[in-house]
DNA sequence: GTCTATAAGATGATAGAC
DNA sequence: GTCTATCATCTTATAGAC
C-alpha cells in the first residue's frame, strides 16, 4: 500500500489505540483529536474503520518482517536471536503497557472482516515460522534443546510471549512479563 | 451480590458476549435482543453496563474458585490437578471459540473502571495462587520438578494458557491450544 | 487535502405508565 | 418488574465548499 505522511501517522496513532484500548474502543474521532484534524479527514484516507484496521495490519506485518530480519543480520547465535525476539515484545509492554497489536487484534477477532482476520492468521504464521527456524538452527548448532516439533515448539513460544503480556498489561507491571520470558528461554538450554 | 434468576440469564448473556466480542464490542440492546427484553429492563437489574461488568466478573471469579476447590476435592494427584486446570481452559474454546473471560478483560482492561481492574487482578492472583499451592504439593510428593520458585511456575503456566488461547481463537481451532497446553505440562514430568 | 455541515443509526441511560 | 417513550451523546460515514 502506497503511504505517505499524514496516512502514517494516522496509523501510528490507530495503531497505538489499538494496543492499548482494543479496536473497538476507539472511535475515528479519537484519531482526528490526537492528530489535529476532522474525521472527514481521516476517511479522506482511511474511507472505512475497516480499511484502517486492514492498513494497520499490513504495515505492522511487514514491520515485524523487517524487525525479524534485521536480526538474523545482526546476530548469528540462535539462542541470542530468540532474546532479540522476546525483547521486541518486552519493549512493547515497556512503552506505555501497549498489548502487541496482532494479540490485541486476536481478542477482537470475531469483530474484524474476514480479510484482517485471514492476514492477522498470516502475520501469526510469520512469527512462527520465524521462530520455527530458529529453533531449528540452534538444534543443529547444538545450542539450543527442545523436545518433540520445531514447529509445535515456535507455537509455544508465541503463546507464552503473548499471554504474558496479556497479564502483565492488568498489572500493568513489565517484570511480569519479564520473568515468563526469562523462563521461557531458559528452557531451551542445552 | 444478590442475585435471581434474570439476573443469573442476563450475566449469562453479558459474559458470552464478553469471551467472544470483548467488553467493547457488544451493546446493553445486544443483551437485551438475546433474553427477549428491553434495554431499560436490563439497567433496572444493571444500573449501568460498568455495574454489570463488575457483577460479570465477580461472579466468575467466585465460579471459579468453586471449580478449582472441586478438583482439589475430587482429585488427588498433582500433576492430575494441573490437567484438569488446563482443561477448564480448554472446555472454554472448545465450546463457541469463547476466550477466557479474565483474559478478555484483561484485553480490555484500559477502559474498565479501576475497581473492575483490581477484581480481575485478584482473579488472576487466585489462579496463581492455586497453581503455586498445587506445583509445591507436586514438588513434594516427588511427582512434578520445574526449576526456581513455585510462584513464577505458576504465573508462566497461567500466561501461557492465556497466550494460546488468545492465538488459537484466531485460528478457530481448539487443536492449537492442546498442543500448547500438552508441551505446558509436558515440562513438568519428574 | 482539509474543512463545515449533516445524515442515519447506535448507544447508555432515565422517566413514568402499567 | 417490564414496558413505552424519550434523551443526549457518540459513531461512522458522506456531500460539497474552499
Amino acid at each position: 500500500m502506497l503511504m505517505n505522511q499524514t496516512m502514517s501517522t494516522i496509523l501510528d496513532v490507530a495503531q497505538e489505540l489499538v494496543q492499548t484500548r482494543g479496536y473497538n474502543a476507539f472511535s475515528i474521532k479519537d484519531i482526528a483529536n490526537r492528530v489535529e484534524m476532522r474525521t472527514s479527514s481521516i476517511h479522506y484516507y482511511f474511507p472505512t474503520k475497516a480499511d484502517l484496521c486492514r492498513a494497520l495490519i499490513s504495515r505492522h506485518r511487514q514491520r515485524v518482517a523487517d524487525v525479524l530480519a534485521g536480526i538474523d543480520q545482526k546476530v548469528g547465535d540462535p539462542r541470542t536471536k530468540l532474546e532479540r525476539f522476546a525483547y521486541v515484545f518486552q519493549s512493547t509492554i515497556e512503552a506505555g503497557n501497549r498489548m502487541c497489536p496482532f494479540g490485541m487484534l486476536a481478542a477482537d477477532s470475531d469483530t474484524l472482516e474476514p480479510e484482517s482476520c485471514e492476514e492477522l492468521r498470516a502475520s501469526f504464521d510469520d512469527l512462527e515460522n520465524w521462530l520455527k527456524r530458529v529453533l531449528l538452527e540452534g538444534r543443529k548448532a547444538g545450542v539450543i534443546a527442545f523436545a518433540g516439533s520445531a514447529q509445535h515448539e515456535a507455537r509455544f513460544i508465541l503463546s507464552t510471549l503473548e499471554g504474558a503480556m496479556l497479564v502483565a498489561r492488568t498489572y500493568k507491571d513489565p517484570g511480569r512479563f519479564e520473568v515468563v520470558a526469562r523462563r521461557l528461554l531458559g528452557r531451551l538450554k542445552k
